[in-house]
DNA sequence: TTTAATTTTTAGCCGCGGCTAAACTTTATA
DNA sequence: TATAAAGTTTAGCCGCGGCTAAAAATTAAA
């Protein structure tokens, strides 16, 4: 059995991913320090969960996506299950599902996807690994690249920053809601979108972390 | 905050208290050396959260209770509502609920307990300690000890054997269930009982893991 | 009561996953 | 292109929670 602190190693490098991931941007991403995280490097690469180049980064092998995929899938299923039954709000969900993904049996799994539907996409709109790993998110593009004047359905927010996510929430940006873009500012891009008749602006930075669809 | 490993030595020194616990006893039950056991102990000890007595064994002092109890807490609110959302079956919402007990934060705890409708038994019939460790369990007595010829109810079942559970739940000995113990054998203080007019032979063994109350 | 068996503790080891400090690469800057 | 800065790795340490082997204390049996 796999440690908690080597899944979160193994789902951190895949969030960074699928690029090499430097040891220090992982480092800080698990709140450690790069000594720490190269050792531990060293170690999924001789189980071969991770392909590690010294000095150029790590990546995941087919076998550690597959572990990483596992560890996303329980978090975003906990994250539905907990939202569909306890009823926490958004900003809340992504920590609690932090601790519970360690813990999570096979059966625990199997018996909340079931419960659920078998959904494919969790309260953020993230879409969740099929029990082998099977990902779809066809037609999502980031909001920062969507084009103007279109009708937007929203798809994904964030999970993690708690700031961002309230304020998304504040304005009514939550999957399933549609947009459309007004104007995008050329300089900084920044955006001027609308939400049911509603005008907001919106940074670059935050539109990069929103993905929607077309029409 | 305390380590997983310390949350389990607390609640097995409850579980198996309240008298000074033996390191072999304790260690057997943690499927760890006595070695390792005794080692821990004196941790727990220089924190103030067991007494122990050298070679006499050791036990919770105030304030390991009130972890141990927590634990408990936690162990119970996730058999309840495991069992009320994915309705697992009796005999897995113990092991399910031994791994996540650990990662359960104090809001997810409350929430669940809200849930439920702040229960004060799990689905076995074990009492759930309220947030600050209480604990109401008047009425119940051990089968194996209640008089015969009297309408009894059941209120325990053991958790933890997976067999002495399953042999329970098919002769229908679950929460709630009245039971009328016909004669008691002097010998090997087995029983012969009835339950819904069916007529059953419990061991004495069995008898003593169960609890009912009177009328 | 002496001896044997059992239980408990100590001593010392190991792997894990952190850390700091120092060495070494790679990349950026002057 | 030499040098400074940034990123990475190594070396060595630590606490945790296991382990074995051996010593010590307690309990049971002869």
């Amino acid at each position: 059995m796999i440690s908690i602190a080597r899944e979160d190693y193994l789902k951190s490098i895949w969030k960074l991913g699928p690029n090499n991931v430097g040891t220090l941007e992982l480092a800080n991403h698990l709140n450690v320090t790069s000594a720490s995280a190269t050792k531990m490097i060293q170690k999924l690469s001789e189980n071969g969960l991770v392909k590690h180049i010294p000095y150029r980064g790590a990546s995941l092998t087919p076998k550690g996506e597959l572990e990483a995929l596992a560890v996303v899938r329980r978090h975003r299923l906990l994250e539905s299950f907990l939202s569909e039954t306890l009823g926490l709000s958004r900003e809340h969900l992504h920590e609690e599902a932090e601790r519970l993904e360690h813990a999570l049996s096979k059966r625990l799994e199997t018996s909340i996807s079931e419960y659920l539907g078998n959904p494919i996409r969790d309260p953020h709109g993230h879409p969740i690994p099929g029990p082998n790993g099977e990902i779809y998110t066809e037609g999502d593009l980031l909001l920062c690249d969507s084009p103007t004047n279109q009708k937007l359905i929203i798809t994904q927010v964030p999970d993690s920053n708690f700031d961002i996510l309230a304020w998304l929430e504040l304005n009514g940006i939550v999957p399933g809601i549609s947009i459309n873009i007004n104007s995008r500012n050329n300089f900084d891009g920044g955006l001027v979108a609308q939400i049911n008749d509603k005008v907001i602006h919106i940074s670059a930075s935050v539109a990069s972390l929103v993905y929607v669809t077309i029409k």
